[in-house]
RNA sequence: GGCCCCAUCGUCUAGUCUGGCCUAGGACGCUAGGUUUUCAUCCUAGUAACAGGGGUUCGAAUCCCCUUGGGGUCACCA
């Protein structure tokens, strides 16, 4: 059991908790869960908090909170309110003393080094190789300060960093599971570089890789923008004589201009998608394809056949432009092929939100503008109307808000179907007032077949339909008419058509 | 600028590893048509790409080199 558990591939999500969790976070997130549930392997969330200004709590909840919309799971790490797994804790900012031993190892050992430059020397350095279009690498002054000299400064109470013993000459190669061999030369690493600050308060690369190794993670999938970092955490990982994780570099999401993917693009954080009505499911399955694809043509896949298709041999290794007008099909396919049941109950939120309904119970709503009781049922049938419509779920309100208020606000003048006069349009209304009142059974095919044989009467089934419609929906565009009486009944269509033929009249 | 990475329609991509079946396929978008009372759905058709140049080979989108282009990254942030 326990030799079992062992054998298991250990991979970790780790965000840093300073903004929103956006699109970008989601796909690394995504990858490291795809794989792990590929492999049945462990996925472990922890949280990079280490810069006390900018982390704050919210941000975390927006992450475990968004990681659970989208449906991703983790076994290990940072929960809603605990913390699970033997490896804690896992927030960076309760690890203190674990990189704290592991600094001053690295001090004994000389593999690091106490630096005194200060912020305005180094400053000057840099802009000294800059002017002379040189890499910038640090000059090494306090490199091979003796011991003894160290410690006296530290006493004297100057100000230190703690840099890494950089290999002089030395290539640091590394298989990435996408990209193939990548390798750097440790002399293009900008010199000795910084892990660690005053009181052995730990750098980002050094942090990374101690919990890295504590946490026992045996893959790490990452964007790219993190692939020069991999050379440094190498350089770490063998200054302190541990193992070295496999590596997979995610190719990035890019904004229209092809750069980075950020907040200049625009709507990234998640939220807004789920606000804006996207589903989860649209979401997984497009952000899956961004950067991979099982291989065919087939497009729509559920979560678990990616799971079971995921390799890395099928990983784009170039970025990939945010294409919102494919997420948008993507999800409106979702939503046609979504149980009417369970459309209706996200949907109600929207209408909630929009002010058209108020909850009153289980199941029970009440129109507050038509003063009306509403039940979930008659909701449902409404949404069937537009099931096929819609693409996004935010667009719901605006499409069915009447049949939820009393008085329909549109120019009369949209009644009239092309040429025709308003006269003859009331006409129209008038025979489909009467035909309605004769409908004894209220069924979908009755109204239809009604309806039908009354527009056949004449040259064009618009000259009857397209003002019926109007009426009752009020818009230019909307379901078709058979369908709305159907929905709302004898009562409140004999009252629209009644409204429309009343402000025909003002028209003439 | 140094270093690293990448390169098929406007976009996401199949095909590349293991050259020939590629007259380069699909999807989104756009255009046209059909179904239709409107909108949407659905169906049909069209639009549009192997960055350029050298090799290797009987044969190159596919292998090699160069050029060009794009991106990432260069902190006492993560």
């Amino acid at each position: 059991m326990n030799k079992k558990s062992e054998e298991k591939i250990r991979l970790r999500f780790a965000p840093s908790p300073t903004g929103s969790f956006h699109i970008g976070s989601a796909r690394a997130a995504l990858f490291n869960y795809l794989y792990a549930q590929k492999e049945k392997g462990v996925l472990v969330l922890r949280i990079e908090d280490t810069d006390r200004e900018r982390s704050k709590k919210i941000y975390e909840e927006d992450i475990m909170r968004s990681l659970s919309w989208l449906g991703m799971t983790w076994e290990e790490g940072v929960f809603e309110d605990e913390e699970r797994g033997d490896y804690g804790p896992y927030r960076q900012s309760e690890r203190g003393d674990i990189y704290k031993r592991y600094l001053m190892k690295m001090i004994e050992e000389e593999r690091a080094y106490y630096c005194f430059c200060s912020k305005e020397k180094l400053e000057k350095e840099r802009e000294e190789s800059e002017k002379n279009k040189i890499a910038h690498k640090y000059s090494g002054t306090c490199r091979n300060l003796p011991i003894k000299e160290q410690d006296k400064r530290i006493r004297d109470g100057e100000r230190y960093v703690i840099r890494l013993r950089l290999p002089e000459n030395e290539i640091i190669k590394f298989d990435d599971r996408i990209r193939g061999s990548v390798s750097f030369s440790s002399g293009e690493l900008g010199g000795d570089f910084v892990i660690g600050k005053e009181n052995f308060f730990p750098l980002y690369n050094f942090a990374c890789v101690v919990d890295d190794y504590e946490m026992k993670i045996t893959h790490v999938i990452r964007g790219e923008d993190h692939i020069s970092n991999t050379p440094k955490q190498i350089a770490i990982q063998q200054a302190l004589g541990i193992e070295i994780p496999e590596y997979a570099h995610l190719p990035l999401i890019l904004g229209n201009d092809k750069s980075k993917l950020s907040k200049r693009h625009g709507s990234v954080s998640l939220f807004e998608y789920k606000e804006k009505g996207y589903l989860p499911e649209a979401l997984i399955n497009f952000i899956s394809f961004l950067g991979w694809n099982p291989g065919g043509e087939r497009e729509i896949y559920s979560k678990e056949e990616i799971i079971e298709k995921f390799s890395f041999s099928r990983c784009q290794k170039s970025g990939a432009v945010f294409n919102i007008d494919k997420l948008t099909s993507i999800n409106g396919y979702y939503i046609r092929n979504m149980e009417l049941e369970k459309l209706t109950e996200i949907v109600v939120p929207y209408l909630i939100s929009e002010k058209l309904i108020t909850k009153k119970g289980e199941g029970e709503y009440y129109a507050p503008q038509r003063d009306e009781d509403i039940n979930f049922r008659k909701i449902k049938d409404i949404i069937s109307l537009y099931q096929e419509r819609i693409k996004l779920l935010s667009e719901v309100p605006l499409l069915t808000d009447y049949f939820f208020i009393k008085k329909l606000d549109y120019d009369p003048k949209l009644l009239l179907w092309k040429e025709a006069s308003p006269e003859d349009t009331i006409r129209q209304l008038q025979n489909c007032i009467s035909l309605v009142e004769s409908i004894k059974r209220w069924d979908l095919e009755t109204i239809k077949e009604g309806l039908i044989r009354e527009a056949d009467k004449n040259d064009n089934k618009g000259v009857f339909l397209w003002p019926a419609r109007v009426a009752l929906s009020g818009k230019k565009a909307s379901a078709g008419p058979f369908e709305i009486i159907w929905v709302m009944g004898p009562e409140m269509t004999i009252e629209r058509l009644r409204m429309a033929i009343e402000s025909l009249k003002g028209i003439k």
